[in-house]
RNA sequence: UGGGGGAUCGUUCAAUGGUAGGACACAUGGUUUUGGUCCAUGGGAUCGGGGUUCGACUCCCUGUCCCCCAGCCA
């Protein structure tokens, strides 16, 4: 991808103008998940961005571990952001983690302290909620806001020391409990938590609230464009504010809109409900929006970069569709996969003039737009298997496919056409009888005679089984919280988005397929093998379908 | 009159005082050994009302609607 050029954005002009004036020379973005849940394919976005604005300055991005509530963190959702950022194909130096900071993060509360801009409170946490006030009435100062210089350094100093219960005391700072800005309103630096932290252990039992932390996180590492979301932009204030005090680098905080997309949730605290409550079967089911998810599906990377960057960059909340992102993965996979030919829903059908014990050995191309992407033989016989709704009995005019009478193409094999068929005694077609032309091997006539349809179909006698997991939305509705309470979206769940499909019959050059290949089962969609499945148990995931233009008619 | 942010085709992003454009979606036609892909064509928008200007999506005034903020989460 050129990210010289792909890129552009009101983020991108802000970034230009100050290489222009000299401000910066070199552009260091970073992109800081707390390790609290998977990546999901909104953070895709930002990661897209961040490590994008790095390629095209030539700069650098730092993958940074926002790891300051060890409560909520822990060292697999660690293994697992590495894993998925270098996935998306992003290349980044050693992992880098707040916790690193922790020393210089409380030496510079020390100096806020001396600076006189930052006390101990002794108030509960009920207690400093009711004194905060409302969004529409100013807020009471803290009977502790008072406390001497001396006196804050020593109780601070204290709580590091571990003298302190869990919520006993908090280090605020001292700015403006009349502020319009809750932001302002002496928020909370330090908290107390007897807890052990994945990384540095049992060290500390107090830890800096992310308003603290964040801006010295990115202070510390020369940041010089912070890019973060919306709901922070309430926070820029006092982001400069931390700086300005302790005189330090200040990076310039840029925020823009996360991503939507329509009939699924974002929520990390949701996904894992849906996860811990077993609505899906874990964070890397094919359903959830994460990146694991989408990955085992089978969504390839690049499809997914390039949806985030077709979308831009802007300020507006909204709704990216399915249809979109559905664009890029087929697209991707027109080109990148094999195609071969699957039966989903298989009938017998039988060519009653060919021989009983023949069978041949047919070419068949890999991709009939790129011939770099090789050959293979598929195997004819007597008996096939098509699809069930490849043939109809009373077909109406614009249907292409088999009925008696009619003539069609088997895909890279013979004309056929259709003489009659045996049903059981409720009606339902159980064999379709059909007779051959000798002279169209490969599907093709000399004749020029027109033939409009064209099936795929699997030997009988030499096809394999096979299984398939379908997959449709995980929400009814677009926005999955809309007019509820926010923790009715469950009732919103698609109870029916998997669908397993159980005798499928793929071609015999299956035998040999891999769990990393994307294949596209000829007219039915793209599909890869599951991650779970192996050589006797063969169950392929649907990446997605191909579109369908006949499906309209039908409506 | 609590503060902050936003409003452009159905969706998403452009146009930075000078012909409102692209992509997806949709529709129509063509090609085709996948009713896929590809190609061509078409319909379709500046939240409302004033103002400044030769000229306004852009600047000013005013109104409306939507999102975020009252964690010792991030």
């Amino acid at each position: 991808m050129n990210y010289k050029e792909l890129i552009n954005n009101f983020i991108t002009d802000a970034i230009d103008k100050d290489l222009e004036s000299g401000k910066h020379k070199k552009i260091i973005t970073r992109f800081p998940p707390e390790p609290n849940g998977y990546l999901h394919i909104g953070h895709a976005k930002s990661i897209c961005l961040n490590f994008g604005i790095a390629l095209k300055y030539d700069g650098i991005c730092n993958l940074r571990f926002d790891d300051t509530n060890p409560e909520k963190e822990n060292i697999e959702y660690v293994n697992s952001i590495l894993k998925d950022v270098r996935w998306l194909g992003f290349e980044f130096d050693e992992p880098l983690y707040a916790s690193d900071y922790f020393d210089m993060m409380y030496d510079y509360a020390v100096q806020l302290i001396k600076l006189g801009k930052a006390y101990v409170d002794d108030q509960d946490a009920k207690t400093i909620k009711e004194f905060r006030g409302t969004l529409t009435e100013h807020g009471t100062n803290s009977p502790f806001r008072d406390r001497t210089i001396e006196e804050n350094l020593i109780l601070f100093q204290n709580m590091k020391g571990g003298k302190y219960k869990d919520g006993e005391k908090v280090l605020r700072a001292k700015i403006d409990m009349h502020s319009p800005n809750m932001n302002m309103r002496d928020p909370v630096l330090y908290r107390i938590l007897h807890a052990h932290h994945h990384r540095t252990k049992d060290k500390w039992c107090i830890y800096p609230m992310y308003d603290w932390a964040h801006g010295l996180e990115d202070s510390i590492e020369n940041i010089t464009h912070s890019i973060c979301t919306l709901e922070f932009e309430d926070h820029r204030p006092l982001y400069d504010w931390f700086l300005k005090q302790l005189k330090i680098y200040h990076p310039q905080q840029i925020e823009f809109s996360r991503l939507n997309l329509e009939y699924t949730i974002m929520s990390k605290r949701h996904l894992k409900l849906l996860v811990d409550e077993n609505h899906v079967s874990n964070w890397d089911d094919p359903r959830m929006p994460t990146i694991s998810g989408l990955r085992r599906k089978g969504y390839p990377p690049d499809a997914i970069r390039e949806f985030i960057y077709s979308l831009g960059v802007g300020k507006n909340d909204g709704y990216a569709s399915i249809e979109h992102l559905e664009y890029f993965v087929r697209k991707y996979l027109n080109k990148n996969s094999k195609r071969i030919m699957a039966v989903l829903d298989p009938v017998k059908l039988i060519i009653d003039n060919y021989d009983e014990n023949k069978f041949e050995e047919l070419e068949a191309k890999n991709n009939p737009e790129d011939d770099s992407l090789g050959f293979r033989k598929v195997t004819f016989s007597k008996e096939l298997y098509i699809e069930k709704d490849d043939f109809m009995e009373n077909a109406p005019k614009k249907y292409f496919r088999l009925s008696i009478g009619k003539e069609v193409r088997l895909l890279h094999a013979y004309y056929i056409t259709c003489t009659h068929i045996e049903k059981d005694s409720s009606g339902v077609v159980k064999k379709i009888h059909c007779r051959y032309d000798s002279k169209t091997k490969g599907g093709w006539s000399e004749d020029g005679r027109k033939v409009k349809g064209t099936i795929h179909w699997v030997s009988a006698k030499h096809s394999i089984n096979a299984k398939v997991k379908v997959y449709d939305k995980l929400f009814n509705k677009i926005n999955p919280y809309d007019g509820d309470e926010k923790n009715d979206f469950i009732k919103h769940l698609n109870q029916n988005s998997l669908k397993l499909i159980n005798n499928v019959k793929l071609e015999s050059s299956m035998i040999n397929s891999l769990k990393s290949e994307y294949y596209q089962f000829v007219r039915k969609g793209y599909f890869k093998m599951d991650k779970d499945a192996d050589k006797d148990n063969l169950v392929f995931n649907q990446i997605v379908n191909l579109r369908d233009s006949w499906k309209k008619h039908t409506k």
